[in-house]
DNA sequence: AACAAAAGAGAGCACCGCTCTTGACGGGAG
DNA sequence: CTCCCGTCAAGAGCGGTGCTCTCTTTTGTT
């Protein structure tokens, strides 16, 4: 479309590239993520695939930035056809969004919210902004229940100054308890899309998805919501 | 200590082999573990590891039987030590005995509660046990929450036959309305060691344990003690 | 002391990431 | 229209991996 037909070969043969990168993946998890079983699927001998990709870790990056913007593209999307003033939908519809995600491509969700790939830490500066984009609408929607919310006591001791220092950071209206609150559900969702995925509690529910909105509405609760 | 010095000899040597490769993966990672580094460590040709370990594959499961079974002692000892009718003291101890542990060795911890090791799921026959002695400890602790508590309502719909197999697979006493609860506590739990470890949140809080302690008070108020 | 089991050594296979050099191709400049 | 240079693919090669096989040495036991 745009660009040279150069360029536009180029980026085709790149997104090749990421798409076998992601089959390859989901097939056999990010360790035997290989260059040379991408090029042979390919069609390519293994050293042409470095005119794309500069190394193994790089691919890795990137496939952890489309992980992130495609999982940031889905939340926003469920989240922002909600009415606004309704926040406890806008909240059951990030965490339905995220688990369906989730769920859809186990592979790429153990590549951003796993352990990190062993030996390798994704650098903050490449998946800095889409890394946040899910944590950011909810901080977003708990900008929205301060306002609408008694405003709650800060906390003392250090904990009140780490929520102070946070609070600076973001820059954001939201007390202490409830930045608390919305911490822990949001660690909570994640820890129960991670336990469905990959704990040993696997088989113990017929149905996921009915179990998880629930336990989303007591979190829901959790934020007086 | 017991057997024939081969035999003495042998486990010493598997002990090694242990060791190093625990040191190994907290300096590396888990992908990086390499029986030719432990073979290179240990001043032993590579083959004659295979003597004590079958495979790569059949040593991470060791390791990973080894970390469940830290993690239990660790948590047990801690639980055990608290007054049995104080409850949200055993169930503050058994947290913050979880958290350190995995702050203490994160690799171990990431060996089972992070992604699973690509290509490999550590085989249940082998895991089994020692994999469900910390969540036992809950469901006890549940089983006296339910003792104390009126009890709860069942959950209508699939989703209260699912907490009844789930009881009926358990054989404890456990009502709907807490099993869920503390499938949350417990998750949560979990969820905010993974978030403090390897989340993109390393480095918001001064003091870690002071905000897990809080968070824990907030999950035994979920829980009712 | 003799023997057999256990342990170690070494070579080798197939795979990996990555680098370097060598040709082939093709679009833009003269 | 030709030539040139940037892009691309290919191939060889380096050091690493897991794992297997065979052969030799060690060592506990009888």
């Amino acid at each position: 479309m745009t660009g040279t037909p150069r360029q536009r070969a180029r980026a085709q043969a790149i997104e090749d590239i990421k798409r076998i990168a992601k089959e390859q993946l989901a097939r056999e998890g990010s360790a035997a993520l290989s260059l040379r079983a991408i090029a042979r699927e390919l069609g390519i001998v293994s050293s042409a695939v470095y005119r794309y990709v500069p190394s193994r870790d790089e691919l890795l990056t990137m496939l952890i930035v489309d992980a992130y913007n495609s999982l940031g593209d889905a939340v926003e999307t469920a989240e922002g056809a909600c009415a606004r003033d309704d926040l406890r939908g806008r909240w059951t519809a990030l965490g339905t969004a995220a688990r369906a995600w989730a769920v859809e491509r186990p592979s790429e969700y153990a590549l951003i919210y796993g352990s990190p790939v062993p030996g390798y830490q994704a650098p903050v500066e490449q998946t800095g902004d889409p890394g946040t984009r899910v944590s950011f609408l909810l901080l977003a929607l708990l900008v929205e229940i301060e306002r609408r919310q008694p405003p709650s006591t800060p906390l003392p001791g250090p904990l009140g100054e780490d929520f102070a220092a946070l609070r600076d950071n973001l820059g954001l209206k939201i007390g202490d308890d409830l930045l608390a609150r919305g911490y822990l559900a949001f660690t909570a969702m994640f820890g129960l899309i991670s336990f469905e995925l990959f704990g040993q509690y696997r088989d113990s529910f017929a149905d996921c998805a009915a179990h998880f909105d629930h336990q989303l509405g007591r979190l829901a609760d959790l934020l007086g919501i």
